[in-house]
Formats: structure tokens, C-alpha cells, sequence
DNA sequence: TTCTTCTTGCAACTTAGTTGCATTCGGTGT
DNA sequence: ACACCGAATGCAACTAAGTTGCAAGAAGAA
């Protein structure tokens, strides 16, 4: 994700002019694979051109609350950031490694969930039901086999 | 939660000697009706009698180590305890209230999830299927209403 | 250009948790 | 009672992740 989005777009739609350093962000989490922390946008970022890690909080808290980027907690105590469900993406669970902290997004229908008797019961508003899948990824339970230990 | 454990026999299961701390650190966790964070243990504990945090956190370490709690991420930074599932306490999802930050456990039958394609075709290794509600509690919802902003 | 607003950087601060090391406590053996 | 040893605790310092205040810089509008 994501190359059927026009990042430029997606924030003059929300009011926002598209700077550099906005479209720098959203384009990292839009390449990535799946959800991605702070730190590692910060990182980065760096490697092409100067950035400072509060500017990088700074439009993430702004893109968050224009639902233009999901803020998800991971199993650590940072939060990963992806593009929020829109037209061109359906909501989806993600899967969190143990080992290496990584999180990939998983297919649309991977996983389906019956909330009804909760909807039906609750007493509180429910907003959102996600799902979480935990657990050690293809990559590091085969780079363990290998590993010498 | 809960009434039905008896935390002595549950560290001595494990090999850990039920010393004074750890049988507080388990009596905060059992005795509220949901997931707790480190902080408020280590508060709750200290109006009875002082105990360190680095205390709480050690302990908590310990407890999820060998299964007897659960640490669990909210929607903010911090971690939630709760007692481990175990024949007495069938898994069961659990409510996050984005306006208090507190955790709710929901009946283990209120949300049933599919995760047969998941696991069908996922390559990494599956350990654990958890679903999250996040919503605005009944106890947050109704004193809104109330507030004058 | 000048005025105003948006954006960025920097330093300091906060929260949640961790680590190293010294002290103390709870047994066990004598 | 005494010495001994490992487990448990406390304290200070440190770390990771994020936040806040304020001043300086860039970008637009007039
Ligand atoms: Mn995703
Ligand atoms: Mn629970
Ligand atoms: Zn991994
Ligand atoms: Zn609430």
C-alpha cells in the first residue's frame, strides 16, 4: 500500500495543504507494507533530508485526527501508523510478531467476526471491533531455524 | 474476578513462593472487574502499605512468565493485567473506553470470531486470536451528557 | 513589501518501564 | 543462638516514546 491513492488529494480534501514533509510522511506509510512506528518513519525520513522527530509527531497527530492515518497500538508500548480505511481500503486485522515487533496487515476476509450479541447487550457505544492477530511472523521463525543458539 | 482462584495454590503451582507482595499484586488483580495498569496497582497498594513500583513491575514480570496473568496493551502506552485464562476464566475480549482509558472484559460469548481462512493460509505461526472493542463506556457516555462544556 | 498565519526546530518535560547494585529478609544448617 | 545463602526489595539512574512551550523560519494574503 498504497498506489492508488493521491496523497496530495487526500489532504485538500481534509483542508490541509499538501507541504513537503506531510506528503514525505504519508508516502512512508503508504509504501510500507504494513503499519509503521514513529521512530521508523523518523529514520527514514532522515536518510533522504532533515527532519525533526516533533515535526513527525506533529503531522501524525494531524493526520490521525483527519482520519486520513489509523494510529493502532501494537504489542509494545509504541504506536504503528497506516492509511485508515477508505473507498480503496477495506478495514482489515493486522498480525503482530513477537520476535521482531513487526506488523503486516492481513487480508480483508481473513478473519470474520459475529458481533451481533455484543451490539445487542453492550451498554456502552462501540465504535470499533478489531481484530489482533499475535504471534511469531514467516520471517523470524524461519531466520530461527537458522539461528545458532 | 475472582473469587473462584486461590492465589497461593496458583504461585506454588508455578514454583514461586506466595510471599506478602505477590499475593497483593494478585489480590488488585483478581479483586477488579477488569484489566488493571501497572500504576494503579502499584497505587492501590500503596495506601495499604509501601511497597516500591520497580516492586509492582518485577512482580507483574513474573506473573506473566509463568502464565499466571495476562498483559494485555490498551489503547494508550501502558500495559493492562489480568488474571491468565485458566479452567476457571475461559478467554474473553475485551472493551477499551477511548475517554476514561479504562478496560472492560465482555462475556467470552459475546463475539465470535472465524479464523479457519487465517490459518489456512497464513505462513508464520498463529498463537493467539484476540478481538478488541473500543467505544465510549456506559459510565462515560451517561456523565457526558451531563457536562456542561 | 508588510502583515499574518502556518510550519518547523529545539530544549525541556512527562510517562511508563527497565537496569544495576546494595540492602534486607526468609529460610537452612550447625 | 549463630552464620550462611539465595530470594525479594528498595533506591537511583537510565531508557524509550511521546508531549509541550516558545522562538524562528517559510509561505500566503493584502
Ligand atoms: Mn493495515
Ligand atoms: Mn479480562
Ligand atoms: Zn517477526
Ligand atoms: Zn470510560
Amino acid at each position: 500500500m498504497c498506489h492508488r491513492c493521491d496523497y496530495e488529494t487526500l489532504l485538500e480534501e481534509n483542508g490541509l495543504n499538501a507541504g513537503r514533509n506531510r506528503m514525505r510522511v504519508l508516502e512512508v506509510i503508504g509504501d510500507n507494507e504494513g503499519p509503521v512506528s514513529a521512530t521508523e518513519i523518523h529514520r527514514r525520513l532522515i536518510r533522504s533530508d532533515p527532519i525533526n522527530r516533533v515535526t513527525v509527531y506533529r503531522i501524525l497527530d494531524l493526520l490521525v485526527e483527519n482520519g486520513i492515518v489509523e494510529r493502532i497500538s501494537g504489542e509494545g508500548r509504541s504506536f504503528y501508523y497506516g492509511l485508515a480505511a477508505n473507498e480503496n481500503h477495506r478495514p482489515h486485522p493486522h498480525f503482530y510478531c513477537r520476535r521482531c515487533g513487526g506488523v503486516q496487515c492481513l487480508s480483508p476476509g481473513s478473519l470474520t467476526v459475529d458481533s451481533e450479541p455484543l451490539l445487542q447487550t453492550f451498554s456502552g457505544r462501540v465504535e470499533t471491533v478489531a481484530v489482533r492477530v499475535v504471534g511469531i511472523c514467516a520471517h523470524c521463525t524461519t531466520s530461527v531455524q537458522g539461528k545458532i543458539s
